[in-house]
DNA sequence: CCTCTATTGAGAACGAGTCTCAGTTGCATG
DNA sequence: CATGCAACTGAGACTCGTTCTCAATAGAGG
């Protein structure tokens, strides 16, 4: 099913109405296609004359989370204060390949990452949801011109 | 090599200094052993009649981030607001397992994991740095009052 | 001592995200 | 249409973890 279609339905399931400003925000998040933050989309909003504020971009973030089409990203392993949102399919997994240098974001899907989660839950007797993946790493286009970095363990 | 030496030598080779405050926020956190918040360390030296600054304490967690003594965890898959300390290894990965029901964190490692993150970035042209697993996961206890979730995927 | 940093505490500032509330809109119903 | 009512919205106050500022203090070396 398309995004729209299933933010639709999900609305509706609710009892809520797929407004205008709802409309003009989904829109410019399809539009951005990568990764954004709040700022960067109000700023967006703003420079087409689009007026909406900040709370109902909040309060359609949180339903797009909760209709299961946006994910949120801490792009920073020691600081989990600079998130952006990403638009995503249905599944549930929130892996990404994060360039230290230039601060890329990439979507990464490993089926392998997966069965380990599931291998490490039944291990425990817990039982699995969901899990994020962060990869903190150099792009090629950052090795060019920086620095080398200690590897992982 | 003990972390408190290391942490010692770490102050040493940037000029700094193993200061009263810095021990007995370094012995809190130690006898702590679990994750813990700003909040609940405040509490306890403030308990213990330790007098010690909001601006120090933050100032110490950063050295020992940078010790590589400390990492954080991001409670929420949605919200990274909600952080948590915790001391560890020299290692750098940050794989948790993070109770969805009580907020319970159990530290993984899993060398299937590490393989993965080293084959995705080989595979991208990306040099590996770090990486930070979470798994949330209904855990036994919870299992038992609680309710079902939806699995991974 | 004297000097030069590193360090500290108090509290102001910051900033992403949330809440409040009064006014608006969408929609169903008579 | 008119009326009713819940959902929705914007402005701005607020929260709360974290960082910054700055004046006072402490350590180490000479
Ligand atoms: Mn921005
Ligand atoms: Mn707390
Ligand atoms: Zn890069
Ligand atoms: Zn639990």
């Amino acid at each position: 099913m398309e995004a729209l279609e299933q933010f639709k339905q999900f609305l509706d399931g609710r009892g809520l109405k797929y407004t205008r400003e709802r409309e003009k925000i989904f829109q410019a998040i399809v539009a951005f296609e990568k990764p954004f933050d709040v700022d960067g989309l109000l700023f967006y909003l703003k420079q087409r004359e689009i007026k909406t504020s900040k709370a109902t971009i909040y309060r359609t973030l949180q339903l797009l989370q909760e209709s299961g089409l946006l994910r949120t990203i801490s792009l920073s392993p020691t600081d989990h204060r600079t998130n952006l949102y990403s638009l995503c399919g249905k599944y549930r997994a929130y892996d990404h390949l994060i360039c230290t240098g230039c601060g890329k974001v990439t979507d990464v899907e490993k089926k392998q990452i997966c069965d380990s989660c599931r291998t490490i839950t039944q291990d425990r007797g817990y039982q699995l949801e969901s899990h994020s993946l962060r990869i903190f790493a150099l792009c090629p286009e950052c090795q060019k011109k920086g620095l080398t970095v200690e590897n992982c363990r």
